[in-house]
DNA sequence: TCTGATAATGTGAACGCTAACAGTTAACCA
DNA sequence: TGGTTAACTGTTAGCGTTCACATTATCAGA
């Protein structure tokens, strides 16, 4: 163990179950024209020195890697985080290596960075989960001649790319809220730098023009402390606001601190509808009515993109990735006095 | 761009440069005796062409694949998470790739096949963060010839292995509490399968028994809802608990969203403390004081120690690991009464 | 028993790079 | 000026695979 240990290779297989390297090679391969008997004595041999086949050589003649790369950011919070776990674990299933890089998305610079870093491993694709900033202009140039799927990217002309219905998610949330009996709901947004926070503005602006009733967004980004701050200030009163849509869960976990803390009830004195699904949502005071997003659906369809089994025009077409309106206690009927 | 379009390798250069291709590696190596005029000319030349070097050619040849594997499990819980996103890091900031893989970790069989998928890529080293189990037979007959080090594990005997200082802040977390004027403190561990756990239970016993008190052990799991569960059936009165240990942030939400439906004040009539500082935790209703560990140090220790730049002595002696102490509005002095 | 197909196996080269060495040029000092 | 050393550059081989092809074994059917 201690002295220079040499791992052994195809021909020293060969050579103990008496055939040639090639036989080896078509064994490890699934190759057609292999006796059973040749076979199973070159699988013996092959257990018997613990023959691991080397990628690297493999990658080396038949120019394929095997590996997909991704450039990832904002994972620490939930909805990428759940993205990315997803389409690892589809990956490997795919038998095929993930090789993730985390950057800063909001630094093209680090972008940069973060492609060399991966590119010299003859990746076989790559996937882009930058949820700030739309990088595919990079990439490509970057990465010419490998397929490269973007994750909630913005501009999708042309190139492969997969989202959340954010669009179909908000507007679920508001009708939710509309067919509770409320008027006057505000929504507040994301950042306008996420590329998620745009088509949850419109869902539900759409929804609420549908009924008749005017919309209100006030900006913000994902964190809870803006949450908590807008909530501090906000004057529902003066608009006679009964219900809120939360861009995120976070928002609107700060917005209930905040409002506990001015003693406005949640959900008797205003509904608060979020967006996620975190592990937490259950437990808030009260229990969160959230939209729940399918990350595992979201894994497949990219793999299956990624790897060519899936056309771009198919997955469009059994795009089912409506997150799903989870109703919990933070909704309910607007108060009788307006 | 639609025909076949071949990359360019090192001979390509080296005849656009005028040079020969050992000059070119030399360069892209920055290796010595290479005359400046000549390196920028190479280096044009590699620009010209959108040169990549193939990391699998140089992995064949040195047998160094610049690859690190993690073996990763229950990334889904923040404490995981924060770790494996760390030593992702600092892989890459030391030049290397970390290519990871998902298992069950609580299945030895997912954790053979996770192994299996990431040995043949001729990996420089291991890390494996299951904070369940202790896989380190299974990782060192598979992978034998490679450090591995071992997030988190419970037997350290003679590998690698490196955690967070759990026995410590656990003390930490008792000791504030006791500080406070709390005699009845109880502890909510964590499953005793996870290796986190015991030493959180016996930091708070050692600061228990110190302080002439005696301690208390609830069995639990990390889940918010176990956390609800036992805070529902809890009778603090009988026992005239003032103040609960949590084994992580989780369970003390749990715990005050039904101390909350009972009507148990907190702090008033009981404090809490969790662990793992989530995000959330400044904004629960009250905010939750808890122990913020140091992901970015354990990820630069990690890395130092699998890359040999760090022994392992020397880890055990600047072992700064120790969480942090938070203190918000879950803790606050006992009711009088007790 | 021979023929021609097809199944099974073997042979050499090539993938793109670096290690090891060999060779050449420049630099210095006496 | 020559000779010695150091700096620079080139040549060859081999890492462990698979590919394309060449060869041999097997087995019908006539």
């Amino acid at each position: 163990m201690a002295e220079k240990f040499k791992k052994p290779n195809i021909y020293d297989v060969a050579k103990l179950a008496g055939v040639s390297h090639q036989t080896v090679s078509r064994v490890i391969n699934d190759g057609p024209h292999t006796k059973p008997s040749t076979r199973t004595r070159v699988e013996l041999a092959m257990a018997e020195l613990g023959y691991v086949p080397n990628a690297a050589a493999r990658a080396l003649v038949t120019s394929r890697s095997k590996m997909i790369g991704m450039i990832v950011a904002d994972e620490i919070f939930f909805g990428p985080a759940g993205m990315i776990h997803a389409i690892k674990n589809e990956i490997r299933l795919a038998d095929y290596f993930a090789i993730s890089c985390s950057v800063d998305g909001t630094s093209s610079e680090s972008m940069v960075e973060g492609i060399k870093h991966l590119r010299r491993l003859g990746l076989e694709a790559i996937v882009v989960t930058t949820p700030q900033f739309d990088y595919s202009e990079t990439v490509r140039q970057m990465l010419p001649n490998i397929p490269a799927l973007f994750i909630d990217s913005k501009s999708g002309e042309g190139q492969l790319s997969i989202s959340l219905d954010n669009f179909a998610g908000s507007r679920i949330a508001t009708e939710h809220l509309i067919g509770l009996g409320h008027k006057n709901i505000i929504h507040i947004s994301g950042p306008a730098t996420w590329q998620d926070a745009e088509p949850r503005v419109r869902g539900y602006e759409s929804a609420m023009i549908s009924a008749g009733l005017s919309p209100k967004v006030i900006s913000a980004d994902w964190l809870i402390e803006t949450g908590y701050k807008i909530g501090l200030e906000l004057d529902l009163d003066a608009t006679k606001t009964t219900a809120i849509v939360a861009a995120n869960d976070h928002l609107a976990l700060g917005l209930m601190k905040a409002f506990k803390e001015r003693s406005i009830a949640v959900p008797d004195r205003v509904s608060i509808v979020g967006f996620d699904d975190i592990p937490e949502a259950p437990f808030l005071d009260p229990a969160l009515t959230t939209l729940r997003p399918d990350f595992e659906q979201l894994g497949k369809l990219a793999v299956g993109l990624i790897l060519g089994s899936v056309s771009q025009s198919e997955a469009v077409d059994n795009q089912t990735l409506y997150p799903e309106l989870i109703i919990r206690n933070s909704t309910a009927a607007p108060p009788t006095v307006f």
